[in-house]
DNA sequence: AACGGTACCGGCAACGTTACCGGTTTTCCC
DNA sequence: GGGAAAACCGGTAACGTTGCCGGTACCGTT
């Protein structure tokens, strides 16, 4: 019920001006030092913490970062992870929200922050989303943002994100090699760029290999599991059915291999299988799946540094985009040659 | 570049006095139907967002509620969705740490949100804590606060939580039943509340099936799958290995399982097994494990009404606690009899 | 004509903090 | 010993908002 100690309180008990005490507590110049002395005494007898709200109304800035993710699952909160650690340590405070992958939901969250007073915002955006203007109000407003990896042409802005297209094209490359000719793509909603992006990487490995694109072999579905599991069933009921799927995350991947298993056919002989993100659970599933690892935790630390030189560099920072390397993990989903 | 335009601005380009703008703009009494039209146009036309920071300065209050959790793995992930279903419907706005499992984190982000002048506290208190000072302080300024699923007597304050005694004992009945006899659990770390509440439900099972406890059979180990792979390992090699295991979390189930079967055990024929959480990646493993479920998007939202309540209410709520019941989904992992 | 009531509005203070300016005292130097 | 600089301190305004109080103008009633 006693509310928290002001200056005002240290001032009146020292009787001292509240300017005195101001300066003793900060900035230590034009204060004597028996003053100050006495001032940071009573400062830690009475607990006094500075009050945020009056800083920021004063200071014009919260040391807050709004976060905006669709979701929570395992990449993203591995990312958020790594955006925390780094925000952390440079004083700022995260506030994290989800969009649940609803654009609704989104512009929401993105007023609320806003409402907060957040000093920026590092986004993600939702699948569903496809226009940007409650992004745009952000920039408008000359607040820093940056967006990471789903990051997308339409929102121009500093970015960090994984090589996409070389994730895709290493996998894609990686099956022709094991010598899969028909190999089928599962990729995520049409309006998706990082699923676009995991796909033209996928057509330039085929290009490179002379192979023709079969449209046939190019599916668009939701970005889960079931979605996945069917769309993966229609696929091996073709005439010509596949003998390798590549699919743009592992989440898919899982469901691919259930419609696949289900059919009775064998990974890799009869097909082979490679997923994306490789989650912990694609090495616990039987066979273990072959998957292309982007470093998360790194994608995290890189887009919460990057939003602290954006803040601190005042510069248009707008062109910078950071990619990051993919890597692909080569399991027995897809390893065709042990001896290879 | 230029500032947001407030209450100040309009009352000028209206010539008339900030009060009467906002009076207009919030009580609608005391002011002209005239004036407050002109004033409302005005707010449309540039864009007026009330500053949240001079407001809350003013009242106190932020609407925004820190939620401190040790990680954000799938369970807790689910929970926090449902955390924020609630606050969000209710107008808040919700600041998630985690702390890493790590007491300095945690005290770290206390001292953060505490700082940001947040309206409230969700907690979950991370695993290596063992002092609750950091807690108590906020108790001490009257901030509401609720702690959910990690609960500890330690720390006085409404809760929400599982049953975690019945989950351990539902879980140990069901592999009695199944016909095993020497059922060994994969505890958490001793001082962990959610460990020792599945592990005495785990030893009252066992009474009522007047199975004698036996302490070579009650394993510690970190929370994790490597240490529960290792931990799983010393027990098979036992002169008297247990028959059945039981492990607090999946993730410590799926490394008893890769020990099990690496071992050349089958499941459930040569042992049994059945984990905590019921994570979907339960399902997706060979075989497919047993599990407790907690339906852990209720208990996110239980705690964010409870923490609401709380809010509101200015009464003592201290002693409140709800107690979310566990099921229990029975897998291949340990059902014997298939006809049962 | 005097009074009371209502409708409407503006000024002041306050929330907690700091930047800036101006003032007084002390110190130092030639 | 006179002047200047340094050391120290307090007052004021401002960040954006609202609650409270007081004031004016107009209306209707007796």
């Amino acid at each position: 019920m006693n509310k928290p100690p002001t200056i005002k309180d240290i001032a009146r008990q020292l009787n001292i001006s509240v300017s005195t005490v101001s300066r003793a507590i900060r900035n230590a110049t034009d204060v004597n030092p028996e003053t100050k002395k006495a001032v940071l005494a009573l400062v830690e007898e009475l607990n006094y913490q500075p009050n945020q709200l009056a800083l920021s109304l004063r200071n014009k800035q919260t040391h807050t970062i709004g976060v905006i993710v669709p979701n929570l699952d395992y990449v993203l909160s591995v990312m958020v992870r790594g955006i925390d650690e780094v925000a952390l340590e440079a004083g700022y405070t995260v506030m994290i929200c989800q969009s649940n992958e609803s654009f609704g939901r989104e512009i929401l969250n993105t007023r609320r922050l806003l409402d907060s007073l957040v000093d920026g915002f590092i986004i993600s955006v939702s699948s569903e989303t496809k226009t940007f203007d409650h992004f745009k109000k952000i920039q408008e407003k000359n607040i820093p943002m940056v967006v990471f990896d789903r990051v997308t042409p339409a929102l121009v802005a500093p970015s960090v994100r994984l090589d996409n297209e070389m994730g895709g094209f290493i996998a894609t490359e990686h099956l022709l090699e094991q010598g899969y000719k028909r190999i089928a793509i599962l990729a995520g909603p049409k309006n998706l760029g990082i699923s676009n992006s995991r796909m033209d990487g996928y057509l330039s490995a085929l290009k490179k290999h002379k192979i023709k694109k079969d449209d046939d072999l190019i599916v668009h579905c939701d970005f889960n599991q079931d979605y996945a599991f069917f769309a993966t069933q229609e696929l091996l009921a073709m005439k010509k059915r596949p003998d390798a799927i590549f699919t743009i995350s592992d989440r898919m991947a899982i469901g691919a291999m259930l419609a696949i298993k289900k059919k009775g056919l064998r990974m890799p002989q009869d097909i082979g299988l490679v997923g994306f993100n490789n989650e912990p659970v694609v090495c616990l599933v039987t066979p273990q799946i072959s998957s292309v690892d982007m470093s998360a935790f790194e994608i995290g630390k890189a887009a919460a540094k990057l939003f602290i030189e954006t803040m601190h560099h005042h510069e248009d920072m707008t062109g910078v985009e950071q990619i990051l390397k993919p890597k692909l993990f080569i399991r027995e989903s897809s390893k065709k040659n042990l001896n290879k």
